[in-house]
DNA sequence: AACTATTCATAACG
DNA sequence: TCGTTATGAATAGTT
């Protein structure tokens, strides 16, 4: 197509292989362009001229790393650095850890057991035991907490009321109050020390309704 | 080019939209030979047809990773930057599931529970008690079972019985062993339906040694 | 860059 | 899917 046919081999008049490849290569984008267009192809053309300049195409209905995601799929080759595939294995190693705590999470739940076989059963059920057994100990430490909570408010309450029976006894009489100062000084240390260590829903609400009913 | 002139836009007749894009696809292939022979250029081209398949040209002299790397470098386009931050991001989600699950498991297991709060007790305490009760139904079944397939040899252990006291009263006596072979047919049926049903440990060793002491 | 004589690509058809 | 062909498009060489 011109006005005589050519060889294709490279062309040695330098600005005449200049002059060519720009000629070709607006028609290779036009061409790539209207490929797009007619047949709803994705199509990506990148072209680096021998002087390092680079020209490239791409269909507007999709982008470059798109292109070459789906290309890296559908090749298998692998386009990304090493970084990229360790990446990848990190991902599929951490999911497939993820599957198995999920399936044991849902077993010791008591979902999805009718397929385990005796051997199975006998370790969910020791862990089973382990669980119940920490948790019914957890349990009985509020219980003890409880109890010395109680003991302690008690106790406050005694003070309290012997402090306002001397008071209504002997009203003018300081002494009562100083003495009573270093007492309650101690105490409530004591209750600082002891509710620091308590759970937060307990602090906020001593009395558990049916806390009872659990025991 | 062609029988006539074509608007460029998308072909609507659907074979005839295939057609057209195989042709002009090995145009535009030859085209990008020509011009990277011609002209030393490098090129790129990866086409995607609407139907999903994929055909691409990179020229004999490069690489398409060698060409995304110079494009990399003259574009200042970040290629596979994205895509690494996107699988960072998802590696991090996955790895945030995963330790909420192991926490969740270590307390369902009894472990790391001094830290729990009595809210969070309570909720321990329904999955505990849930995943207890699935497995006692389970064990139950196994029970069942093995009662079943006890009762089912005792019974066989009757008819052999039964067929030796026969044979040695009568050792000529053919019609016994008829009889009896009926019988047997339809038991060892029910034998097989029973152990499809039954999980792996069990039908290898159907006497587990401490069996009963778990009941 | 334009022009134009040629070759090439391809739309329509078989 | 394949081959053929008339036609328009691309382009080599020229100005």
């Amino acid at each position: 197509m011109g006005r005589g046919k050519i060889e294709i081999k490279r062309i040695e008049n330098s600005s005449n292989r200049q002059v060519t490849y720009s000629k070709r290569r607006n028609g290779i984008m036009k061409k790539a362009k209207e490929i797009s267009v007619l047949c709803d192809a994705h199509v990506s053309v990148i072209i680096f001229a021998s002087s390092g300049k680079m020209h490239e195409f791409c269909s507007p209905s999709t982008t470059l790393v798109d292109m070459l995601d789906h290309y890296h799929k559908l090749s298998g080759k692998r386009l990304w650095d090493p970084k990229h595939e360790h990446l990848d294995n990190e991902i599929n190693r951490v999911k497939k850890e993820n599957d198995s705590m999920q399936i044991e999470l849902r077993h010791l739940k008591g979902e999805d057991i009718t397929t385990l076989n005796y051997k199975e059963l006998m370790v969910l059920e020791d862990a089973l035991e382990n669980g119940t057994s920490a948790l019914k100990n957890k349990q009985m430490e509020f219980v003890r907490m409880m109890r010395k909570h109680n003991e302690m408010v008690e106790e406050e309450n005694q003070s309290l009321q012997f402090k306002l029976r001397q008071m209504h006894l002997d009203p003018m009489n300081d002494n009562v109050m100083e003495s009573q100062a270093v007492y309650d000084h101690h105490h409530h240390q004591n209750i600082a020390d002891y509710e620091a260590q308590m759970p937060f829903a307990f602090r906020v609400q001593p009395m558990q309704p049916n806390l009872q009913e659990r025991f």
